[in-house]
DNA sequence: GTACCATTTAACCTTACATTAACAAAAAAA
DNA sequence: TTTTTTTGTTAATGTAAGGTTAAATGGTAC
């Protein structure tokens, strides 16, 4: 069977460039929308589906960032590419937290672009059946089922999450042993990112501490400044 | 699709040399940015967003090792290319403090010019946001995880480290056994050279030491005036 | 309406972090 | 040598982030 075109949006405003980079893509059999700012970006964005999303950081209006989020809170699993001027590290860790998968530093080689397409595709084509389709979870002695919202220890009663418990402690065990960055929760499952939204997953933390009180091999440890890791210690 | 065009910013007092350099460069498909002096250099420097900095060391009012720690301070990632009238030792030295990529001394093959250009930037492209991040450090008996910002000794319980003393490990065990200048710390971890955040390193080296006590092949060396040396002693 | 639930906001407290101060010790300079 | 500079170390300070509980909000079902 032919594989079916992917479809990509490309926001870019520089329109040498955007058209360059647009021809190039198409040659290279991907269905391509160009948007010449953000504005119109987030507009095309809402009227149809699309596979991959290329993001111009500087634009005049609206940013890539601001876009990203705009994005992000429509639909929270679309992947997100950055082109960007800039090699500063602030940039890369601000796309990082809005949930960029990848990074390009203009100038790049078109060949390098490519293969970092190629790779997100395939990433986000398995990531389908492993992560956004995986509900169940062995956490230490838990057992955790997100899709029916519940978290059960060994024998006991299983004990019924809320969907904020739930998202969160997902995305946590998605993340096992490593860190899961704070903005990516908030991006993620609040779609805001700010003071009032971040203390509320602080309380959320909280609630899920308790749940997990009951087997002490399993901790959710706090990295100051970056965000939570679940982690669950091996047997003593 | 024809390769995107680098940027570089060229700071060269001599009005023949630099025009010189500036054209041949141009030639090869880089776009130039010229500037007379220091002061003017990094008013571009900030105006604007480069790839490259190729900075003269002796020019008049604000020499290259000086405009070159206010370009860290800006951003600690661009490569920085050093011109020197002859290999002088203290040159050298100079430079890496401030984490200079290269060094050439005038006057130069310009062949030799562009072929290092080419191997810089080549080297920053494939850096991406995944692989430039170099997370876990072998240190002795140690294992740093700069990641999830913990250092571990053996099987002891991991000891949690502040974003400064991550760094600050980080940055001794990438330049292992060997000088890590106290102005390389400070330009890229504090953004700053001045007595405060010098004291303030040195607190943290003494944090440091406490925690790399407990293993007495490992310590932290001073080398008096120029910085600091992570020295990793074998067996005995 | 009110009873119920999830979620947010508030309040208060604790911990974490970076900086600065202070003084001692070591090294270099005079 | 004496003096000055640099470094070692501990403690004090101020601020920000996180932990936790309770109360307020807001939506939904009854």
């Amino acid at each position: 069977m032919e594989e079916q075109q992917k479809k990509i949006l490309l926001v870019e405003d520089d329109p040498n460039f955007g058209t360059v980079l647009k021809d190039y893509l198409m040659m290279n059999d991907y269905e391509v929308v160009h948007a010449k700012n953000g504005m119109e970006g987030f507009e095309k964005f809402k009227k149809d589906d699309y596979d991959l999303c290329i993001l111009d950081v500087m634009m005049p209006y609206k940013d890539g960032f601001t876009l990203a989020k705009e994005i992000r809170e429509k639909n929270s699993d679309i992947p997100i590419v950055f082109l960007t001027a800039k090699a500063m590290k602030e940039d890369v860790l601000k796309g990082y937290k809005v949930g960029a998968d990848d990074y390009l530093n203009k100038p790049f080689d078109s060949e390098v672009l490519l293969m970092k397409i190629k790779a997100i595709m395939q990433r986000k084509a398995t990531e389908t059946v492993a992560d956004s389709k995986q509900f169940e979870f062995k956490i230490g002695g838990f057992d955790l089922n997100s899709k029916l919202r519940f978290l059960k220890y060994k024998d006991n009663e299983p004990v019924k999450l809320s969907p904020k418990e739930n998202e969160l402690l997902r995305l946590l065990a998605l993340h096992e042993n490593d860190l899961m960055p704070r903005e990516l929760a908030l991006t993620k499952i609040w779609r805001d990112d700010n003071y009032f939204t971040s203390r509320s997953m602080d309380v959320y933390i909280a609630k899920l501490r308790k749940y997990l009180k009951v087997d002490d091999k399993v901790e959710i440890l706090n990295i100051h400044g970056e965000g939570f890791r679940l982690v669950v210690n091996p047997e003593q």
